[in-house]
Order: C-alpha cells, then structure tokens, then sequence
DNA sequence: AAATTTGTCAACCGCATTCCA
DNA sequence: TTGGAATGCGGTTGACAAATT
C-alpha cells in the first residue's frame, strides 16, 4: 500500500474548530440515551458532522457530568507535581488520581503554571547550591540521597511516599517500579478509597482538606471484572431506555404545557426553534417520556434497583445531576432570557434540562 | 488608543495500544 | 496468529483574551 495511515473520517465532511452550545446538547442528549459504545458512528447517529474523536474528546474533557471545572487548589497543583516526580508525562494516569480533572487540563496546567514555577525554584535553589559550594567547598548529597531514597530504592514495597522538598527534582521523570494499571476513571477512585492497600488520599470526597503530604502507593492489578459487572451494565442500559413509552405529537408545545402540570395555569408557550435544529428537538422528544418528574417516578428502573442496594444514595446522585444541569447552563451561556421572559436560548436549555431532569443517575458505563 | 506580546486552554494530529473477527 | 478498526494518549497548534509597551 504504502500510502499511510487512512485518516479516521473524511475532513471535508466533517466539521472542526469550536463546539456550538446546540452541538453540546445533541451530544449530551444522545450519548444520556445511547451511551456510547462505537465513536466512530456515534456522530452519524447523533446527526453530528464531527470526527467521532472529536465527540470523544468533547465528551470527555468538556461535557462529562463529572468533570471539575475552574481553577486547581494548591492541594490539586501538589499533587501533580508530585505525580509527575513519578509518573512523568502520563497525564492521564495522573488525571486518575485527580477526580473530575482531564489528562488534557492537567497537562495545560502543568505547561502553563507548573513547569514555569518549578523551573524558577530550580533555579532558585541552584543559586542557592551555588553559593553554598563555594562557601563551604563540601558538597551536600541529601537531596539526591533522600530523592533516590524514596524513588530508586523501594523495589521490595510498592508504596511511595513523596516527602514535601522534592519539587525542585520535578522536571525529572522517573518510571514506577510497576506500571499504574489505567483503568475506569470511577471505578478506580471508588476502589481505592475503599482498598485497604489503597493510594493517594486525594478522592472525590477528601480533595479540598488532604494534607500537604500525598502518599502515593502503587495500586494493585485491576482484579478480574466481577461476573455480575454485564449484567450491571445491561440494567444501566435498560434504565436509559426504559423511562416509558415514547413522546409523540407536537413536541415541544406540547412538552412546555406538561412541565407547567404542576400549576395552576396552563400556560403553552410555543418554543422558537431554528430550522437546523427542529430535527435536534425531534430527537429529544421522542426520548421515552422525558416530562415524568423524578418525585413521581418511584418505579424508575435505576430507582428500583436503587431501593434494593443499600449503599445507593440516589437523591445525592439526583442533586448531582442537577446541579451538573445548572453548571452546564451557566458554562454555555445559555440561561440569559430576553425582554418576553422567555428567550429562544433559555427556552431551548429549558427544554433540554427538563429532559435531562429526568435521569436517575449519570450513566455508570459513562466513564473515561 | 493602538500595537504588540504573553498566557491560556480547547481542539487537533498522529502514533501507540487494545480489541476483535 | 494476524491484520484492520477503534480507542487512548501525549504533543502541538491556534484562537482568543489579558497584559504590557
């Protein structure tokens, strides 16, 4: 052959650059309903002229519910540097140690503020060794000892504890002794915080108040999938596809009266779209049921199951959603109304998020 | 106020790895 | 076992905003 690699989507077809605020959602919406189990056709299915990398690299780093957006803590920016002592370049293995962070903000932010601010203590401290070399003539070996210490010499523990003082080594990489397995996102940081061999104290619930030191332990081999883990995923993929029956007539009239059930006026206000987009709303609306309130819903199927496990927190998980929801809204600048109250673009998020309401919980087979 | 420089970050590109028939 | 397809990953780019001259 030798004519390269073929490319993965023809690019005269498909659309680059930044993602519209209408792309987002038909994103959003198809993947809460399909998930996503082929990239490369899930643009065709959603209607979406992008490459199925770029949906992918949208989703992930952008529209996950999960991921954490503004500025990183301190806490947060030590642990990266720490990280990186160890792990070198492997964003996204770093990134799973970092709960909501992506490879792709770890990576900037170790680029743009990090690597300046280590080079520049560096060079501090070489100043600093300098004159101290030629005050005394003897020269220290601590740090390199100490540092060699604790990377190059635990071949016979897996844990590696990062001592503070060890920044100035940070634009050096090292290996691990054993590579971290990369695995799901969720499910790691759920496994370690409840593995008694488990690693860094820096998990979903204890980010904002971990100490200064990080211990960093290398986590042991993912274990085999449990056997039950398809049939989880085939309850998760019927609670996305099993809300009800199917919305039908005029959609998105008809759907703004429902929402409006629990008052007292009826009020039918008719939602404005564009023509690009009515094909979007069609989408949306012939998603099963999606006007059924979460407090009438006790039947939910993700509800159900919910009801029979006993660690399921499913308000925190509704919360969660929606406050994801209202994230989402104010990151896209979608929730401005105009002068009648109802602006096309509030209407529209409206519209989505009362779709959206509706999910149970984030699709558990949504992870990275 | 305008021009230029610098910083930031989302998105792209292409190689590596994994999956699967 | 093999080869193609799909996905993951890390490096890089480019648009935009803020800061500086």
């Amino acid at each position: 052959m030798g004519r390269g690699r073929a490319p993965c989507c023809d690019k005269s077809k498909v659309k680059t650059g930044p993602w519209s605020p209408a792309e987002d959602l038909r994103l959003i919406s198809f993947i809460h309903k399909h998930g996503y189990s082929n990239w490369r056709s899930l643009p065709i299915q959603a209607g979406l002229s992008r490459c199925g990398k770029s949906c992918r690299l949208r989703w992930i780093n952008y529209l996950r519910p999960d991921v954490k957006r503004g500025n990183f803590t301190n806490e947060e920016e030590e642990t990266i540097i720490k990280l990186h002592q160890t792990l070198g370049n492997k964003w996204s293995k770093i990134a799973s140690y970092l709960p909501g962070r992506t490879d792709n903000e770890i990576k900037n932010v170790w680029n743009t503020h990090l690597k300046k601010r280590l080079a520049k203590k560096e060079e501090k401290n070489h100043k600093n060794q300098t004159n101290d070399f030629s005050r005394t003539s003897s020269f220290s070996t601590s740090s390199t000892s100490s540092f060699m210490s604790s990377y190059g010499n635990n071949e016979d523990t897996e844990e590696l504890v990062l001592d503070e003082g060890q920044e100035g080594l940070a634009n050096k990489s090292y290996e691990p002794k054993e590579d971290i397995p990369t695995t799901d996102h969720d499910h790691e940081l759920k496994e370690s915080s409840s593995s008694s061999n488990s690693s860094i104290s820096c998990d979903a619930s204890d980010c904002s108040n971990s100490s200064a030191q990080v211990d960093v332990s290398i986590p042991e081999p993912e274990p085999e999938p449990e056997p039950e883990e398809e049939e989880q995923e085939e309850e998760q993929e019927g609670s996305l596809f099993n809300f009800g029956g199917p919305c039908e007539a005029d959609n998105a009239t008809i759907a703004y009266d429902q929402v409006n059930n629990n008052s007292d006026d009826h009020q039918v206000i008719e939602i404005s779209l564009e023509e690009s987009d009515v094909d979007f709303w069609d989408m949306l609306d012939n998603l099963d049921d999606p006007f059924q309130s979460i407090n009438e819903s006790p039947q939910l199927p993700q509800e159900l199951e919910a009801s029979q496990s006993s660690n399921y927190d499913h308000h925190t998980e509704i919360e969660y959603c929606r406050e994801w929801l209202r994230d989402l809204e104010n990151e896209l600048g979608l929730v401005e109304a105009t002068s009648d109250g109802v602006g096309q673009l509030g209407s529209e998020i409206d519209h989505a998020k009362r779709y959206f309401q509706t999910w149970p919980s984030p699709p558990q087979n949504l992870g990275v």
